[in-house]
DNA sequence: AATTTGACTTAGAACTATTCTAATTCATCT
DNA sequence: AGATGAATTAGAATAGTTCTAAGTCAAATT
């Protein structure tokens, strides 16, 4: 799938609206790579794939989409050990699993309700907004991508 | 403090032995930094508490000595966002708070196995050697440190 | 006790992901 | 059409960390 939707780019406008900001042919071209293919792409990927659709595109403009993006509350960011950056589309609770062989990451659909609960454990002083749960290790063999 | 103690000594000498390292002034003194001020020092900051006790000390030093306690077990590295390592002696499972007012960073004690049922969200497929946990969010007023 | 060996330390260069800068382009508003 | 300001761009700069190559040191061997 080449081009955003009439309805993501609705999303997209609105969001970006919300907080001042205008829809542009590389922010919908860069939000459509990450909704096209959720691997958790490093900025580098995102580049190598708008670049693909929009050969004219820098890198600079990528990291300032993809800012444009985080801030606008449409994508999240995924930061595993000292990594590159990725980049989530996934705006639902969820934990992540990042492969020791292949250093893939994978979202992990969470019962709702279970990251909110975990902030049980916090002693009254801290105020938590946000949770993260990632998960490190291995695919069982025999599974695939 | 400024010495290791004999126990914490043995410690650090067991656990560099059995990963086939020895043990140095330079590690020990580091070891004892990270044990003193259990504050989730980065690199640079230890770099200077060690330097205070240990003028003639490199930063490749501390960097080769956090990375040698890393392999050999006995620090943790705490990674959030993009920020710097910082590193973290407390063996115990536990969870980390990130205060976005301070930046600094927190150990949470979890209740026995807490952790380790957190793996119970996960698919099959999914073997995990490790789990993390990090809150990020404010200390509500009348706290101090 | 001198020599060898190999691990450890060190300074500085190199690397990499990301951010910054300053100039240009572009769309919108008068 | 001209002005305004946001968005894009290339390349420079930054920061944390790792690498390199030379020097040091302690233990093992002669």
């Amino acid at each position: 799938m080449k081009l955003l939707g009439q309805e993501d780019k609705e999303t997209l406008a609105t969001a970006l609206d919300h907080s001042g900001q205008r829809p542009t042919p590389q922010r919908e071209t860069v939000f459509g790579v990450l909704l096209d293919q959720r691997d958790h792409p490093t900025a580098d990927e995102v580049y190598a794939r708008t670049k693909s659709r929009m050969p004219s595109i820098s890198m600079a403009t990528v990291y300032n989409c993809l800012e444009t993006l985080v801030s606008s509350g449409l994508v999240k960011q995924v930061n595993i050990e000292r990594e590159p950056t990725r980049y989530c589309p996934n705006l639902a609770p969820h934990a992540h699993f990042h492969c020791r062989d292949t250093g893939r990451v994978y979202d992990v659909p969470v019962p709702v309700g279970t990251m909110e609960k975990l902030t049980d454990v916090l002693p009254g002083k801290y105020q938590a907004d946000s949770v993260e749960l990632v998960f490190r290790g291995h695919l069982s063999k025999g599974t695939s991508s």
